[in-house]
DNA sequence: ACCTGAACACCGTTCAAGT
DNA sequence: ACCTGAACACCGTTCAAGT
């Protein structure tokens, strides 16, 4: 048994249940081992949570895309959310702690690189990157990263239930707002949105 | 014993101990009863919680700011994230359910219509809203609420501690990065660009 | 109608013991 | 050195019983 045998079992549990479903007993079961083995290699669950977090950021492929730096970011920005969509635990396991770990610094390595050469001053580039780090996250955790017909249905049904003399502007917009809740083409218009910010704020800037 | 007296010795023990630390059989003791009573009030702990939720959107204070749809905005997101500050446990609670739940459209009720009397065109407001309300909740889940002079030292600290070969440009610019993790003047900071890019976007649309 | 004790199926982790 | 069973202090919730 290797401390890498566990991270790996660790993340199968962790895409098939989730964070909440994830338990320590049940990873050894998936090990054929005594729960107790386990703290053989990791101090406690949290000891094993961070870990499983940073080979997270392993498998994230920084490619610093060519050209200019809009595209950059934005192909950063969808490359971040394809993965977060893809393995949602790592939202929950990024919530877990308020303090950066070195780990998930390979993003924001490659942005301040595409910022610095897209001419973003020193002390412009990180308050402008957090931003779009926020709203990657934020739509992750908060929209529904698989907004498939079934989970709008229930949505639009749940806006039209509203008493409309209280929502008198939710009621109306029901169809539309119900839509705006997920999917990757409503992340890319936020997206877009916070870039022309950004452009704006560079171009005052410079 | 009513369902009220739970609601807000529920709502006190959020505050307290936070979503993680708080436990049916902890309400019951605050309560002076036995756990098994809560479940003749409410189906669940499930069910409790999305009661809490429905509780804290009452709350949540709708004044309609007048003026210029801007600043209604801009002054309905710093209420939002004030009272996500001050009870993060709120985060917490919105983040367990994907759907919609009637409450929490009281935040949606008032940028609808201030976006609606700004002149956003009907299709257009929801899709322009959403970037606004992931920001707001992202930022209070993702940066840290308080960030005190402690926390921005400890980040400094961690991003200083990074293998500048393989960080090369956080390392550079480790301050600034610490400096741009939280804090509401950063708050404030991404709330103008996203601003700025909504602006642009209904310049082009009308 | 309202409350409750005992019990069940779970947790993470300590500790002393096994090989 | 590496593993483990039993035990402890917790969970949420079922069920049958109390008033």
């Amino acid at each position: 048994l290797t401390r890498d045998q566990i991270l790996r079992a660790t993340w199968h549990l962790l895409d098939r249940d989730g964070l909440a479903g994830f338990t320590m007993r049940r990873l050894a079961e998936e090990l054929s081992v005594a729960p107790m083995t386990l703290y053989g290699y990791f101090e406690d669950k949290d000891a094993l949570l961070d870990a499983v977090l940073d080979l997270g950021s392993e498998r994230f492929d920084i490619r610093i895309p060519a050209g200019r730096w809009r595209q950059g970011l934005r192909e950063l920005c969808l490359q971040l959310y394809d993965t977060l969509c893809e393995h949602p635990f790592i939202v929950d396991l990024r919530r877990r702690r308020p303090i950066v770990n070195p780990g998930a610094l390979r993003f924001t390595e490659a942005a301040m690189r595409i910022l610095g050469v897209g001419g973003f001053p020193p002390d412009l580039a990180p308050r402008a990157l957090r931003p779009l780090f926020v709203y990657v996250f934020g739509y992750a955790a908060f929209s529904s990263a698989v907004h498939d017909e079934a989970g709008e249905r229930a949505a639009l049904a749940t806006l039209l239930s509203v008493p409309a003399d209280r929502y008198p502007a939710v009621a109306a917009a029901a169809p539309a707002l119900a839509a705006s809740l997920g999917g990757r083409e409503q992340f890319e218009y936020g997206l877009e949105r916070i870039l022309d910010g950004l452009q704006a704020e560079r171009r005052t800037r410079r």
